[in-house]
DNA sequence: TCTAATAACCGCCACC
DNA sequence: CGGGTGGCGGTTATTA
């Protein structure tokens, strides 16, 4: 993997389109990707970061999520021009109980052998998993669709609760919105932070919704139902440089530490350590890439406390080490934002 | 890398 | 009753 590329070079982005894609999550890889490392507020438009290739059959009908027929799509590439890519992305499909056809699933299993990285937003995990590619790995799908795919395909291992799924080279998101911060998470982890939260701001999306899927699946009357676990998150982002313990949060959220725990797990799909790790990490991120400060002092003010627990941190969730990451998204600008 | 101490997590269940 | 709460204690994860 290029991970460690000094250079930002370009890459490449196939999004498949055929009969029945849904029309929306079709479009959400074209967006983020395609908003990657451009400038919204320049006074021209820059190349972007990623080629984003639309690729399918011409004549194809894109549908909403019910199954409508809503428009025809032309794809503007043919299938073989997802041959050379570096990630391939398929979005979801209505009637998904219907095999995919074999073009694509011979496309995308050789990708993945060729070490292409393959993503799914929605059903398009129906796709993967009849391409055999989420065998043994877990999986995440449209919360109405989990026990479908699980049914199907029982060597998958079906979390409905997330919004993504990340196994290095196959990931899977769940339904519509989901595929947006499965996208930009794809953006941070081949551009950094820094970029991920610029395109989020590009697309006017908040850079990480955290948690899952869960809180929408529990809660279909949301009026009765206070989540109220909001205000305590964002106290806890403010806070991730202090040492927050669970006494803290529950403190703060006015409940137990049982119930702040329950919550957590029935809301968020997470726990509250988990979850504070993950903001941890992302400021340790930006200050990685931002600053010059020492290891020592980033996870000071990450809130790690010490260089060696951001280093077991960053190992686990981020895949390297603090200096690594610095190394590879903290000099070099993107080489397509060219100034004038 | 190992190890001990500490904290977090979650099933169980009595209790609003 | 039905639904939520929170203390207890054992297991798991994290820290020093």
């Amino acid at each position: 993997m290029p991970f460690f590329d000094r250079f930002w070079p370009v890459r490449s982005v196939a999004v498949l389109a055929f009969d029945r894609v849904i029309g929306f999550e079709l479009g959400i890889p074209c967006e983020v990707f395609g908003a990657a490392g451009r400038r919204a507020d320049g006074p021209e438009i820059s190349s972007g970061l990623y080629d984003v290739r639309v690729c399918g059959p011409s004549h194809r009908l894109a549908t909403n999520a019910w199954g409508d027929h809503v428009f025809g799509i032309t794809p503007p590439h043919p299938l073989t021009a997802a041959e050379d890519v570096d990630t391939v992305v398929v979005p979801g499909v209505t009637g998904y109980q219907e095999p995919a056809p074999e073009p694509i699933l011979d496309l995308l299993r050789r990708a993945h052998a060729r070490g292409a990285r393959i993503a799914s937003v929605c059903t398009g995990a129906f796709v993967l998993a009849a391409a055999g590619l989420l065998d043994g790995l877990r999986a995440t799908t449209h919360w109405a669709a989990a026990e479908d795919l699980a049914r199907s395909y029982p060597r998958v291992r079906v979390d409905p609760a997330v919004l993504y799924v990340d196994n290095d080279n196959v990931l899977t998101s769940a339904g519509m919105a989901a595929g947006l911060d499965m996208c930009l998470h794809i953006v941070r982890h081949d551009y950094g932070a820094t970029v991920a939260a610029d395109t989020a701001r590009s697309i006017v999306m908040p850079l990480e919704r955290d948690g899952g899927q869960a809180q929408f699946i529990a809660h279909p009357d949301p009026i009765g139902a206070d989540t109220g676990l909001q205000p305590t998150l964002l106290w806890m982002q403010d806070n991730v440089a202090r040492p927050l313990t669970l006494v803290d949060i529950a403190r703060h959220a006015q409940l137990s530490v049982r119930t702040l725990n329950r919550r957590f797990r029935e809301q968020i799909g997470s726990t509250p350590m988990q979850w504070l790790i993950r903001q941890r990490l992302h400021r340790a991120q930006q200050l990685l890439e931002t600053t010059s400060m020492s290891v020592e002092e980033v996870a000071r003010r990450s809130g790690f406390g010490t260089a060696i627990a951001l280093r077991q941190h960053f190992a686990r969730h981020i895949g390297t080490s603090p200096l690594a990451y610095r190394r590879a998204f903290q000099t070099p600008r993107p080489v397509s934002r060219t100034s004038h």
